[in-house]
DNA sequence: CAATCAAAGCGTCACCTCCT
DNA sequence: AGGAGGTGACGCTTTGATTG
């Protein structure tokens, strides 16, 4: 699966500046391909788990925050106390406590629960000689996750170029290997690590420098929310299937009950 | 087939927590 | 203390379904 191109305002806009050209060393795939996609249809593709299954409607926090009309201090104050995600999600992969007699559970079935492992993000920014020479560096995003089903492993390099006016040139997911979008200062991926050796004192390479620093940390970011994204649909999809799970053990324990009392009743008569 | 709408996704900002 | 990373909120675009 692959992300949406040419998608948001702050990346076409960059782009309509103007095209110009830069040494790609990688198949547009590799950067389009967003880690972990694979697995978001996951509830779907076993829609008979929960044909016969009531998902019980839990109340998140989320939904305690959207019913809570009280402002956006308190809704703060809340969310100061959530943890994050990979801490939720390592606490929901501890095991749901097993039944001796589980065999049609849905997890056993579609062991969702073994994707919560949370994934690490990685940016690693490469200076080499070669590359410098023609100003084109390279950042490598490394996702860790074991969700990560694309075919680079998880690795995803995003290579740039610093033209002479302190543009940034960048590769278009999604366009032919041959066009690049250029990117505008201030509106797109500046992750950038100056090349050894760059003369960089005036003030105005200080302020270029300062740029650079915001895009770099905004490419930062947008990955990082991508993450997060991924992170958070796997956590919701890990807590359908918990909830399904204990709704088939919950019927089971009903069942064995009634059993039970049954099987009392008719000693005692 | 065009208009409309809801859902999903994205980028960015602000703020928080964690780590060094 | 300050930087880095995580995440909710917000505004925007895209996409698919529905309707007239």
């Amino acid at each position: 699966m692959s992300e949406r191109n040419g998608h948001g305002t702050a990346d076409t806009n960059g782009g309509s500046q103007g095209i110009s050209v830069v040494h790609v060393s990688i198949p547009n795939s590799a950067i389009q391909v967003q880690p972990g996609f694979q697995t978001q249809s996951a509830v779907l593709q076993n829609p008979g788990n929960y044909q016969t299954i009531q998902i019980v409607r839990v109340a998140t926090v989320d939904e305690e925050l959207s019913s809570d009309d009280s402002g956006t201090k308190k809704r703060r104050e809340i969310l100061a106390r959530r943890p994050s995600y990979r801490k939720i999600l390592n606490d929901l992969s501890s095991p749901v406590p097993k039944m001796e007699d589980d065999s049609n559970s849905s997890q056993s079935n579609d062991g969702h629960d073994s994707y919560v492992q949370a994934g690490t993000l990685h940016l690693t920014a490469h200076g080499d000689a070669s590359h410098a020479a023609q100003g084109l560096q390279t950042l490598t995003m490394t996702n860790a996750s074991p969700t990560s089903g694309n075919s680079a492993g998880g690795t995803t390099i995003v290579q740039y170029a610093q033209g002479p006016d302190g543009q940034f040139y960048i590769p278009v997911a999604g366009a032919n290997v041959q066009a690049y979008q250029i990117a505008a200062p201030g509106s797109l991926a500046q992750g950038v690590v100056m090349a050894p050796g760059s003369p960089m004192s005036s003030p105005q390479h200080v302020s270029e420098e300062g740029s650079r620093k915001r895009e770099l940390r905004l490419l930062k970011n947008r990955e990082a929310a991508r993450e997060c994204r991924r992170k958070k649909k796997e956590y919701v999809k890990c807590l359908e299937n918990r909830v399904a799970v204990l709704e088939n053990q919950n019927k089971t324990l009903i069942e064995e009950l009634k059993a039970l009392k049954e099987l009392y009743c008719q000693k005692d008569a």
